[in-house]
RNA sequence: GGCCCCUUCGACUAAUGGUUAGGUCACUACCCUUUCACGGUAGCAGCACGGGUUCGAGUCCCGUAGGGGUCACCA
């Protein structure tokens, strides 16, 4: 049985590359019929943030990453809250002293500072110098008793080649003089990562390790802990980074990183899921919009790449323009609804539903179809009108032609898009020019631009009374 | 700097050792068209470099260069 798990640390956001990371858990996961599970690693107290796990699992839900297993639908290996599972830690690492893998260290952070400072100055790679090493079992047990605090080390062995099989990679090997003593307990007595992680994924029967390159090298650590506890390792799978536009790790500095950012500017879920699935692996390299279920059926991490993946902000923009368009207008009226109500825009279900109808094929994401066509919502003030498109079409002829034809259309009975054509081409053709000489002026007097949907549909949905008035208000106002 | 990982169009990627190196985004041109989009057609553009193995290398091996990650009582 395949058990899998995305273990996010609460730091207040969801990291797209998080996002990422759980998404190939959750699809391996689905793809094996087997669980997933959220653990929550939240043993740095120092970065507590108030909130972080709630907003978390929000965001996880409105992505449709489903867990199995986690804080909030329990499980047989629970809690799922490191913090609430320290003494079992605690327990471990006295377990790995008595068997001499571990040892207490007594090291101030002054002096570990002093070191590495030292170390670099010279030139040589920091460690921590191994001082407490070999203290003997009389003089830890008294300065422990005397209330000494310490941290808890894995004693790291001497020349030893640690390998894994990474199932992106192939076969690691690091050198055992490389690896440093690390921490496993702090001296507040929560556990670091390393030891935390470890502990959890043997005592949660973690099968497959999904997580991101940045633990690649920490891994011989988790080998050698593995080892020292005389437990079999999970599979490991190290997934490319996801890079920003220079290649460097992506981060905030750079543009939005968070998955909130995406879903407040208007991403839908599946088009960032399909997204991000597609950073760092491809089933077949001819299609590209892919529905959950596609994806759980394909996935396969042998087919993971191992390169970076930059995070390509303009594909984003396509592929939701793509699923904005696979909607219907009354799929997305609930999407839509709420940016209208924070411009104040009051209008009806029907009315919204017409103007996303004929903004769909015309946006990217979902603000776009209130801030592209704020004249559907409030007439035009024509303080940011295209100068060229104005003094190409609004000129002293057009404006006598929309005077002329101003009567038929106060006189039209039926306000909808065929009659509209209509009285607009037979005017055209009785005066024997293009109905583009009309149809542009009308634009620029309803909407105050010069691009959008086509007009005698923009028309029907703005209606009678207000298109009129607007082309009257044109006439004086506009010169 | 040590260690580890990586390297196909600008970006994401495809290619049993035999292809004119394919697709998508972006970009360009054209078509459609009342504008903008959508849609359609075409185009631009890539195997980091050097050796080796092989009849044949993007693909296997070695090296070089470049990029990245990591070196905390953070995850």
């Amino acid at each position: 049985m395949v058990r899998v798990r995305f273990a996010p640390s609460p730091t207040g956001y969801v990291h797209v590359g998080s996002l990422r990371t759980a998404l190939y858990n959750y699809l391996f996961a689905r793809h094996h019929s087997g669980v997933n599970i959220l653990r929550i690693e939240d043993t740095d107290r120092t970065r507590y943030v108030e909130g972080a796990v709630e907003n978390m699992l929000r965001t996880m839900e409105w992505a449709g990453i489903a867990f199995d297993e986690g804080p909030v639908q329990g499980g047989p290996f629970g809690p799922y809250v490191q913090s609430e599972r320290t003494e079992l830690y605690r327990d471990h690492a006295d377990q790995l002293i008595a068997h001499g893998h571990a040892y207490a260290c007594f090291c101030t952070p002054e002096r570990l500072d002093q070191v590495r400072k030292a170390q670099q100055a010279a030139g040589i790679p920091p460690m921590y110098d191994r001082l407490c090493r070999n203290l003997s079992k009389e003089e830890t047990d008294r300065r422990i008793a005397a209330g000494e605090p310490h941290v808890v080390r894995l004693r790291v062995p001497i020349g030893e080649a640690v390998r894994f099989e990474d199932m992106i990679r192939g076969e690691v090997e690091f050198d055992s003089r490389t690896i440093d003593d690390q921490v496993l307990l702090k001296s507040d007595g929560f556990p670091t990562y390393h030891l935390a992680n470890i502990v959890d994924d043997h005592a949660m029967q973690i099968t497959h390790v999904i997580r991101g390159e940045e633990w690649l090298s920490s891994t011989p650590k988790h080998v050698l802990l593995y080892g020292a506890f005389g437990w079999e390792p999970p599979k490991f799978a190290h997934l490319p980074l996801l890079l920003n536009a220079d290649r460097s790790k992506l981060s905030k500095r750079q543009g939005d990183v968070a998955v909130e950012d995406y879903r407040d500017k208007g991403y839908l879920p599946d088009a960032l899921i399909n997204f991000v699935a597609l950073l760092g692996w491809n089933p077949s390299a001819t299609e590209e919009i892919f529905t959950i279920h596609d994806l759980i059926r394909d996935f396969d991490l042998e087919r993971v790449n191992k390169a970076g993946a930059v995070f390509n902000r303009e594909k984003l923009d396509w592929m939701n323009a793509e699923y904005i368009r696979k909607q219907s207008p009354e799929e997305l009226l609930p999407l839509v609804r709420p940016l209208a109500q924070d411009r104040n825009y009051v209008v009806s279900d029907d009315y919204l539903v017409a103007v996303i109808r004929c903004m769909q094929e015309r946006v990217r994401t979902l603000p776009d179809f209130v801030d592209f066509a704020s004249y559907f919502f409030i007439p035009p003030d024509f303080s940011d009108v295209d100068e060229k498109y104005k003094s190409k079409h609004w000129t002293p002829e057009a404006k006598e032609r929309l005077r002329a034809l101003l009567p038929d259309f106060e006189s039209l009975e039926r306000w909808d898009h065929d009659s509209l054509e209509r009285v607009v081409r037979a005017y055209s053709e009785a005066n024997g020019l293009s109905a583009g000489k009309l149809i542009h002026p009308i634009r620029l007097a309803v909407t105050g631009r010069g691009m959008g949907p086509g007009l005698f549909e923009l028309l029907a949905v703005i209606g009678k009374p207000e298109s009129v008035s607007r082309i009257h208000r044109a006439l004086v106002t506009l010169s």
